[in-house]
DNA sequence: AATGCGGGGAT
DNA sequence: ATCCCAGCATT
């Protein structure tokens, strides 16, 4: 029997497997989850704000993560109408530390949806739930299934990993169209009695068993199903192309003390990366000026030293940004780095200090005591700064 | 279809 | 270092 290219591209289960092999498949597989399922804050029950609040805390973010977030953001936003009401430094607050803030932004945008349109309680058809901000296909799937039990597929990188395996599909699974492949399968073999555990289930063994790097085959529950497994092939999937490098970016922190003992805080712009949160004054450098700051800083000590005229270029630098008398120390106070998924920051740290009057702050700076630090939503950049300049004895 | 958007765990 | 993670919005 000759196989055309749409077949391989689409299996057809059913014919592939036969109706019987299909209900075993599904049967030992719940059976597997039920004995071994995960015990998870967001388990105890199907509510569907919790179910909700996970799943978007889940995106692209281990369970080890999520989990004491979890616990925190139910305390402090209860329900829906919580949330709709919260006010947005609160909210970043509880996010501070997990990343990819705009998703708790259009999760209270979504909420104030359902505020006014549903009652404050979340609609029970996939189409509703699509409507809402921050909710896409995976997670529409993810809430459908898990808190109403419809039979709706939540295509994420463990699907299409276990997927892919199974069926050595070599779809590349980097390209958005290839979503629908995995659809297509696995509504073939989705049991409709109990989608939840089904879509539950294959998190569970995508976490636990069929891992990226070291999957543990002889302890999996499907491997008399898979295609991969029994060719040995498991580690030829998922195919997945892409992979671009972080660009550097270099940035001197200016850390501005007044005779107060206060310092200036900066909040970010309203659109773009780490978004309304907090940090000293980032002034952005070339690679060129950055490195002579650093060879400056390794080459001598690091005491304090109070300057004027006459300065080396880490102070120039310091003094195009300068808005007032401002003593310098000469030498950077450290250097802190920052890895994210397109780029790359380099902060060296620049400690100077002013006239409380003599400095005027931009519309979106205050003078903050750093015994008031822990009242702003912080990146992580900002946290390793304070850490470093607590440590050295600057705050 | 490509790109921007955090941060951490595992190897 | 590199890959991956219970992805989505915007262009």
């Amino acid at each position: 029997m000759k196989t055309s290219k749409v077949e391989s591209l689409f299996p057809d289960v059913t014919a592939l497997w036969g109706e019987d092999k299909i209900t075993a498949f599904q049967m030992e597989f719940l059976e597997w989850y039920e004995r071994t399922r995960r015990d998870l804050p967001w388990r105890e029950n199907s509510d569907p704000y919790r179910v909700w609040v996970s799943e978007i805390m889940l995106q692209q973010t281990q369970v080890v993560t999520v989990i004491p977030y979890f616990y925190r953001f139910m305390e402090w936003f209860p329900t829906i109408a919580d949330l709709a009401e919260a006010e947005e430094e609160k909210l970043l607050k509880a996010w501070e530390g997990l990343g990819y803030y705009s998703r708790v932004r259009n999760m209270q945008k979504a909420a104030q949806q359902l505020v006014a349109d549903y009652d404050g309680k979340m609609p029970n058809t996939i189409e509703e739930i699509s409507e809402l901000k921050g909710i896409g296909p995976y997670t529409a799937g993810a809430i459908s299934s898990i808190a109403f039990g419809l039979p709706e597929p939540a295509i994420d990188g463990n699907v299409m990993r276990v997927f892919s395996r199974l069926f050595e599909l070599d779809a590349d699974i980097a390209k958005p169209s290839s979503r629908k492949v995995f659809d297509h399968v696995v509504r073939q073999v989705m049991p409709h009695q109990d989608p939840s555990s089904f879509n539950q289930a294959i998190m569970d063994l995508g976490a636990t068993v069929c891992m990226p790097k070291t999957p543990t085959c002889e302890s999996c529950p499907l491997s008399a199903y898979c295609q991969s497994y029994e060719k040995g092939t498991m580690l030829n999937f998922p195919v997945k192309s892409k992979k671009v490098k972080s660009k550097p970016v270099y940035y001197v922190a200016h850390v501005i003390k007044n005779n107060s003992g206060e310092y200036v805080l900066e909040q970010r712009p309203e659109t773009g990366l780490l978004a309304n949160l907090w940090t000293f004054p980032l002034v952005e450098v070339t690679k060129e000026a950055y490195d002579k700051l650093n060879v400056e800083a390794t080459k001598e000590s690091r005491q304090l030293e109070l300057i004027a005229e006459d300065s080396p270029s880490y102070i120039s630098v310091l003094k195009e940004q300068e808005t007032c008398p401002t003593v310098w120390q000469t030498k950077p106070v450290g250097e802190v780095t920052h890895i994210f998924s397109h780029l790359k920051w380099h902060i060296s740290i620049g400690y100077g200090q002013v006239e409380r009057a003599d400095y005027s702050l931009t519309d979106r700076q205050k003078w903050v005591p750093a015994d008031q630090f822990s009242e702003y939503p912080f990146p992580k950049p900002q946290q390793k700064m304070v850490e470093l300049l607590s440590g050295t004895g600057y705050l």
